[in-house]
DNA sequence: ATGGTAGGCTCCCTA
């Protein structure tokens, strides 16, 4: 089973370049995020036509997830306990497989905005909140892929300059203790699980011409649970769509379970 | 050299 994850920055505007790489790659799963629309206003039938089945937790504007799947969907979650935003930032379900079922959740993190906003605060509890329901979640011992935008890069392998991250919201010592306290509950980081030593980004700032100097960070997550993690098979980084034309900011980190 | 790009929406916010 293909899982990916993508953040799309808007996929009204992304439209066209996912359904391309839907067409191509054909992901059994795929997690987005940053939809940023209403669920009214999803191109659903451009992934309907392609055999998808399709869950939304979208706003007006900002933030907004889905899941996309060949098989269906069940068991539908979009939000857990004591998040500390209304924000379209999280959804999760079950999904039935004819050989194999797998709980599957695209999250969307905040930013932060820097470290001395009150935005920052509740990003540091949003984790909280995450890391509280992913311990429940963990209990069932099911086949478990967290998949999404976690806007923390975890080591320093993981950005372009340690220097130049220290201080920044995506990579400060008190976040990036959140996402190995978050893992440390048991989770597996796909793409590290697999690649141990490889520097791979999967996001570029559109400014100061980050993609053509790879300044880059890798904040964009595969987490698994032991059950999942025993049948991986590969993970990647498709960071060829980034340089296309009217690219997403973020590239789609793609993860291969067996049955 | 202290810069600049992108999306959604409105004269600004978020990233």
């Amino acid at each position: 089973m293909k899982i990916v994850t993508w953040n799309v920055n808007s996929i009204r505007m992304r439209k066209d370049l996912v359904v391309n790489w839907v067409k191509e790659n054909k992901p059994d799963v795929l997690l987005l995020q940053e939809t940023k629309c209403l669920d009214s206003d999803f191109p659903k039938e451009d992934f309907e036509d392609l055999g998808y089945n399709i869950a939304l937790s979208g706003q007006k504007t900002f933030n907004g997830v889905a899941i996309l799947s060949l098989y269906p969907i069940e068991d539908i979650i979009k939000d857990f306990d004591n998040n500390p935003l209304d924000h379209a930032r999280y959804i999760e379900a079950v999904i039935v497989a004819p050989e194999s079922v797998v709980r599957v959740a695209s999250v969307y993190v905040p930013n932060g905005e820097t470290l001395d906003s009150e935005k920052y605060q509740y990003k540091l509890k949003f984790f909280d909140a995450l890391e509280s329901h992913v311990s429940n979640l963990l209990k069932l011992n099911e086949s478990l892929v967290i998949g999404g935008d976690f806007n923390v890069a975890p080591e320093e392998i993981d950005t372009y300059s340690v220097a130049d991250s220290l201080d920044s919201v995506l990579f400060h010592i008190s976040i990036r203790k959140k996402l190995r306290s978050l893992i440390n509950l048991g989770l597996y980081d796909a793409y590290r699980l697999l690649h141990p030593k490889e520097q791979q980004f999967s996001w570029w700032d559109y400014r100061r011409g980050a993609w053509h100097k790879n300044h880059g960070l890798r904040i964009d997550h595969l987490l698994l649970s032991p059950e999942a993690a025993d049948k991986l098979d590969s993970v990647s980084i498709d960071q060829s769509q980034r340089g296309l034309d009217s690219p997403s900011d973020h590239a789609p980190i793609i993860c291969e379970l067996r049955k």
